[in-house]
DNA sequence: CAAATATACATAATATTCTTATGTATTTAA
DNA sequence: TTAAATACATAAGAATATTATGTATATTTG
C-alpha cells in the first residue's frame, strides 16, 4: 500500500475509469478490481468509496440500479452520458498533471 | 492551473525536490521556481506552503537560516541528511504510484 | 455444524491537507 | 505616490481521506 496521500484526488477518477471499462459495477466489486489490477497496492477503503459514489451520483455522473442477490442488496453504478465525458476529462487532467510532475521531479516513469 | 486536488499529497515532495536540486531556498523562491518550471500550471499557495515547510522542519527533514535582505527577513531552508534520504523515498513513491495509475487508467504519459 | 471469513452496504468521528482570507511589512515599478 | 511584487505568517473553512462502528447475508473451513 502507498502512503495513500497520493491517492487523494484520484479516487473518483479511478472509480469512473472502472465503470468506463467494465460497464455497471457495484462498490465492493470496484474495490476488488482495483486491488487486483494494482497487485494489492491500492486498496480502496469503504469509508472513502461509498461517499465518493454517492457524491458522483449527486453530481449526475452516475446512475444506480439495485439488485437482490438472494437476500442481499447490491447497488450497481453506471456512468451517465455526462459521466462518460467527465471521466475522459479526469483522465486527461491526471495525465497532464503527471507530465508536469515528471518535469518537476526530473523522473522518467516506467511502464508498470 | 490544475483542479489541484491532485496536488494534495505531492506538495512536500515538490518542495523537497526543489531543495535537493537548488540547495538552500526560501519560501517565496520555491513558489516562483515551481511556477516557472510548470509554465504557470502549478502555483503553490502560501497557506499551503508555509505550514508544509514548518512541518518538514519539525519532522527533521529541513533546517533553516534567517537572513536579512535590507530590512526584510528571508528564511532559507535546506535539506538535512535525513531529508536527503526522505526526498528520494518520496520521489520513488510518486513514480511507483504513477506506474500503478497508468495501469489502472490505461494511459501512456508523454514527456512534458 | 459452528465459527471465521468474505461479501455488501452505510455512516460518524476524526485527521489531514488543502483554499481562501486576513494580517503585517518592505521594496520596486509605473 | 500608489500599485504591484516580495516575504513572512496564521486562522477559518472546505474537501477528502482514515479508522471505527454498525448491520446483515453468504461462504468456507476446521
Amino acid at each position: 500500500m502507498y502512503s495513500s496521500e497520493l491517492l487523494k484526488g484520484s479516487l473518483k477518477t479511478i472509480v469512473m475509469q472502472q465503470l468506463k471499462e467494465h460497464g455497471k459495477m457495484y462498490g465492493y466489486e470496484i474495490t476488488q478490481k482495483v486491488k487486483e489490477i494494482s497487485s494489492n497496492k491500492i486498496q480502496l477503503t469503504e469509508g472513502a468509496l461509498y461517499p465518493a459514489l454517492h457524491a458522483l451520483e449527486a453530481e449526475g455522473f452516475l446512475t444506480t440500479e439495485t439488485e437482490f442477490i438472494g437476500k442481499r442488496v447490491r447497488k450497481y453504478y453506471s456512468l451517465t452520458p455526462t459521466g462518460q465525458n467527465k471521466v475522459l476529462e479526469k483522465i486527461n487532467e491526471f495525465a497532464e498533471f503527471v507530465s508536469t510532475m515528471k518535469l518537476i521531479l526530473q523522473i522518467e516513469t516506467k511502464k508498470a
